[in-house]
DNA sequence: GTCTATAAGATGATAGAC
DNA sequence: GTCTATCATCTTATAGAC
């Protein structure tokens, strides 16, 4: 089959993401330009056309693959047992998937406010049901009376904002591997919901 | 004493700021013209070149001027005591000072990217003062026993992290107030690193 | 599918009048 | 101290050739 010169719809699709996530993770969405992100995929500004309408949707687009990744996962994963064997798979499942996506999760977070009205309404939809997973593991456990926390939804949020705090200061070589860090947080997490002996 | 009409320095300046922080809460550094500021000000854009020498200066007073006020609270609070008593102070302090400059927060923790790498060093520099205050907190205790931490830096972090993720999900008028929330927060706290009873 | 060229407007910052 | 006017450059997005 012949396929017409300069013609790379395969490969040039991927690295346009690639190039974004890349660029907005560093410079933030409303610093990088459409010209920038073509000369980092090896392109003109005008071909990025061809694989988003405008500059909107390669941010949703981003974001919205990394939620469908992480609700994917998370359904995949399945966590199984009592409450407490819960909190702990969804602690390392937390760590696990979100430490090797640092520009992933960073996009995620900062650039809810760049998104416009409906997009943003459709993202908040999906980290919501990601919160909710959790706040139900807590509230199971909390009726079995193994946790004791005076409200579920607010040590969701916090349990939640400790682990992506996580993704904001950890580096690849660093002090600890992500196992070490895996156990440290897992203790911390364990304990702050414990009922006191 | 004869005025210059239009002269308005002791009013215009702070209203910069004031009009900065709002935008830039808003929409995002990159994203807000300093033609936008101007309007919210209510002046013409040349006229901010009186306050600011350039769009980065006014970043970066901004975030100096957060965490100024940070360390100058943290400072003046002086946490006595033990161990104990001193995190919960140290919990306590962050959230009241925290939760009520939701838009400083906002900044200085999102545009830290688009300093420039001179003033980036300065800004880290503080905030690494504030994280070492709860570190030593940390250490002193588990030193004494009190606490049961695998790793204190790390537990550092995670409390940060936690604490700072309550200004991103706190809203005024919500199911909590402030009083409420920092005593779940406390209770958090407190179990997670405790010594197992 | 990619290119070049271009439209139509916004940007940070400065100069000089008042 | 603020204004108006301006510079030089950058922006997103589109049109049409290949």
């Amino acid at each position: 089959m012949a396929r017409k010169q300069g013609s790379h719809a395969d490969i040039t699709g991927p690295k346009v993401q690639q190039a974004a996530l890349r660029l907005i993770a560093d410079h933030g969405f409303a610093a990088v330009s459409m010209r920038q992100i073509a000369a980092e995929v090896g392109v003109q500004a005008g071909a990025l056309y061809n694989y988003t309408p405008d500059k909107q949707s390669l941010l949703f687009d981003l974001m919205q693959g990394h939620m469908d990744d992480l609700l994917g996962a998370l359904e995949a994963a399945a966590f199984q047992g009592d409450a407490l064997t819960r909190l702990e798979a969804f602690t390392r499942f937390h760590i696990r998937f979100h430490l090797p996506r640092a520009d992933q999760v960073f996009v995620s977070y900062m650039e809810l406010r760049n998104l416009s009205a409906a997009n943003f309404a459709e993202i908040e939809k999906m980290r919501h049901r990601y919160e909710d997973a959790l706040e139900d593991i807590l509230r199971v456990g909390q009726a079995e009376g193994v946790f004791a926390v005076a409200d579920t939804r607010v040590a969701t949020m916090a349990i939640i904002g400790m682990l992506t705090g996580l993704s904001h200061w950890y580096r690849d070589g660093g002090r600890l591997d992500m196992i070490e860090i895996e156990a440290i947080y897992w203790d911390l997490v364990r304990k702050s919901v414990a009922k006191p002996a």
